[in-house]
Parts: C-alpha cells; structure tokens; sequence
DNA sequence: CTTTCAAATGAATGATTGTTCATATGTTCA
DNA sequence: TGAACATATGAACAATCATTCATTTGAAAG
C-alpha cells in the first residue's frame, strides 16, 4: 500500500501487498514471455493463419498453397519459414517439389480457442 | 489435377481435386479470418501479455499496472485500450480511479494453450 | 472555482513486418 | 552439361505498431 513508484504515475500502489506479491510470483520469465508472445504472433497474420487453414485439410506443396490461396509463390515461401521456425508446421522434399504439414495438432486447438473466443 | 495457376507459381495444381475442394470449403469467411489474426495480434505483444497475467490475480487500476510492470502510464493506457477494443478486459470507475479486469475466461485457456506449445 | 490526482488521447518517431522483385539453390530429365 | 521447374532467399519499400511526450478529460477535495 505504500511502495513508491516511477515518476509519472500514480503516487503510491494501491494494490494489497499480498496480490502484488502473488503478481510478482506468477508472471512468466522473460524468456517464456518471449517465445509465448512470438508464438501469438505468428497466429497473427491471416496468410499464415490460412496456409495453416489448408495445411488442415492435407499436406502440400509451395505451389499449390501459393495458387489455392492466389498469392506469389515467394510470399507463401517467406511466410513457410516463419511458421516452420515456429515449429508449427514441417517440411518434406520429394524430388522438386517440398511438400508442408502440420508439426503437431496443438496448432488447431489454438486456433479453435480463439475461435471460440471471437465467435463471442 | 489439371487447374491453371497464376503468373509464377507451378504449372499445374498438384494436389487432388477434392482436397481442394474441402478446403476451399472449410476456408474461414473474410471476416471470420480477420477477427481471429486481430485476436491473435493482441496476444503477440510482450506489454500486453504482461498486463493479462497481472488481471489474472486480480482486477488493477492503470497506475498500479505502470508500477509493477515498470512502463509509463500513458503506455499503459494505450495497451489497455487495445485490450478492451478486443473485448479482454473490461473496466469500472470508482472515483478518479479505473480498475481493469479480465472479460472472460477464455483469455486463460488460450494463453495456457499457447504455452503448452512453447513448452514442447 | 481551483487544485490535484488518475486516466485518456493525439501526434510524432523509431522499429518491425508483409510483400514484391530479382536472383540463387536444388532437383530432374533430356 | 544444359534446360526446365520448384523452392528459397536477400534487398527494398510501404504499411503497421509500440512507445514517448505533451496535453486534455474526468473526478474528488479543499
């Protein structure tokens, strides 16, 4: 109740010291809170969230993903790798062609959740 | 099997044709897709996130949130506004101050979700 | 009213990001 | 080897975003 803070808020936290405690115990490390908030992120963007979409249905090449979703071959490639350092999705090559799958399922859970969230 | 595509991408689709059409049927709507990375954008910032887990232990006023999260009010204020655009959190007036709370429980179940992922 | 404190807001800025374009890598087949 | 195709990649650009600063709104108390 008395803790002083910064210099441009208010005076004194109001808080009970047993929550601001309980707040300081539960907040994640840095390093989780990087990668979880990295995690959202990639989420966050509706090409990848529809490569992801089709990757649902079955597993496919650059190609088909680029012409089913009309977008440049390059773009699908870009957003490929991001979601692939997410280890959200996997790659295979067969011959020329590679062909992307989902890494695992948490990744549809994820989106259903926020479905869920979204359809209110 | 024998569908054209665009200007740069491969020759001819590959995958069958009924895997395109499950997904050009299961395919979210524009705006389904839209609320949804909207969603996501949210939880892919550190200060955000940061702010969730402080509601979790309990409702907060701005001020407070500043002190423990060690950032400006008026950064603060920003994110808050962001958060309840997105219809996470809610907040209440009691006098010249304004206490924040969570809007629902799936902010939980989701962000858990994410770190179940991150966790491997 | 005036002062004081809490919160909100608008403009400005530096950083990040998605896409495009051009090009490189890798694979197959002639 | 050389041509053709699928994919990956780097640089560049426009757009978006989080934070800061300065200011304003709102509410209570003197």
């Amino acid at each position: 109740m008395e803790d002083r803070c910064g210099l441009d808020c208010c005076d004194f936290i109001h808080a009970h010291e047993d929550v601001v405690e309980r707040v300081r115990r539960e907040l994640p490390e840095e390093d989780t809170l990087y990668d979880l908030t990295e995690l959202f992120r990639i989420f966050g963007d509706s090409t990848r969230v529809r490569i992801l979409y089709v990757l649902f249905e079955a597993e496919m090449c650059v190609c088909d993903l680029a012409a089913l979703l009309g977008m440049t071959q390059s773009a699908i490639s870009h957003q490929l790798r991001a979601l692939k350092n997410a280890r959200l999705v996997k790659s295979r090559r067969e011959g020329k062609t590679v062909f992307y799958a989902l890494a695992d399922d948490h990744v549809k859970t994820i989106i259903d959740q926020g479905l869920e969230h979204v359809a209110e």
